[in-house]
DNA sequence: TGTACATCAGTGAACGCGCGTTCACTGATGTAC
DNA sequence: TGTACATCAGTGAACGCGCGTTCACTGATGTAC
């Protein structure tokens, strides 16, 4: 349960036996179809004939549909914590870490889109709550060496702003929303606008002096 | 078809005859159903039933399920168009304009989540894509009178940019992302980091000098 | 003012569908001895 | 090494459900004369 994902770069193990790893080829299949598809039309019936198995298959696994979509968040919020910290480590920038987020949504969007529909799984899953903990380091712990010492009580407020502004990104990207000469290119995007509301208090985002 | 919103605001007009105003009545109760339960569970039978209405009645005023949704879709950018205009008619300020951006995503949420879920209704809509238009127009409008002229080339970004901050608020502030104290006070919250972000050079948010 | 008629909003039965979940089961596996 | 047994992953039939859409219809309305 808890390396089904770190697997996913191991060889294939052949499918002698039952099934071998339902769980695992389960979960990627819906994030196949999710990909394709979207959140709202996904149903277990498809999943388990896509894997080749039958309809009450993933019963054994998740305990029902909503169980299989909070194991697609829980493993979103890992992965998400990941690729922030991984981009924290590399650069040391919280602006690359602002990218990192904006490259994650659009890379593992299947996974993105669910973490942000909480309507569909158990946001207090334990594994949910641990893996949402995990980003929340990561972040706050970029925002509190950019502040230096003494300004703790503006780290929240940094926070907010900044995932706003990079979580805005992301879903207008996705939505399709933005003209497409700039939805060509997120990260520069990114880049582009975070740099102007938190990097250079002189090239700021306003006119107004 | 095009006035039945300006009439929310008139006295009820008595039930007698066939039905009298289901269209309205219609959009009424699935904006309600909406706001109950989301977008994601509407069914058309449950709004007639809610109605009183035969369950092939809205067919008569929505060709199918999709269209209703359309119709919300629309109806919303043109509440927000509305909203935004206000806004910056009263205020002249930009910064308002983001400010009651949140504020319309919170107390007109069922039609912010329809227009923001594009699987769901027929983008390309004529009078969606009307009332779209219409709050471009405002909004850069207003970004260029902030900016001042020959600043053309940053109309876009600075677009993108409170675009996605004021959407990225709004859509963590919804799905209950923030923290109960910050997510008490919207509007607070949308000044404090737009003011930040666009009108104060010297107090960005930053701390890199 | 009165009659005939066209319009069209709303009805209700019927269609076919795919879904999630339950349940008794089968059969391959791994383990105890 | 071999046998008996417990475990448990996966099966397939069955359930009941609500849905969107179609269709021939009814009956109230408004209009033409």
């Amino acid at each position: 349960m808890r390396d089904y994902h770190r697997s996913v770069t191991e060889p294939e193990p052949v499918h002698t036996y039952h099934h071998g790893d339902l769980r695992r080829a389960l979960l990627e299949a819906a994030e196949q179809m999710i990909r394709e598809s979207g959140p709202a039309s996904l149903s277990l019936r498809e999943i388990a004939r896509k894997v080749g198995v039958s309809h009450a298959g993933p019963t054994h696994h998740f305990k029902d549909k909503t169980g299989l979509l909070t194991a697609i968040a829980a493993e979103g919020y890992r992965r998400l914590g990941e690729s922030l910290r991984a981009a924290y480590g590399s650069t040391g920038s919280f602006l690359e870490v602002g990218v990192a987020y904006v490259r994650f949504a659009l890379a593992e969007r299947p996974y993105f889109e669910v973490m942000f529909r909480p309507d569909m799984y158990r946001r207090d899953d334990p594994e949910v709550v641990a893996a949402l903990g995990t980003v929340d380091d990561t972040v706050f712990g970029a925002i509190r060496t950019m502040l230096g010492p003494g300004q703790e009580d503006r780290v929240q407020t940094v926070g907010v702003a900044a995932w706003s502004l990079v979580h805005g990104l992301a879903m207008l990207t996705i939505n399709g929303n933005l003209p497409p000469e700039l939805a060509a290119d997120p990260e520069g995007l990114t880049r582009t606008i975070g740099a102007a509301a938190f990097r250079s208090p002189d090239r700021a985002l306003n006119a107004t002096t």
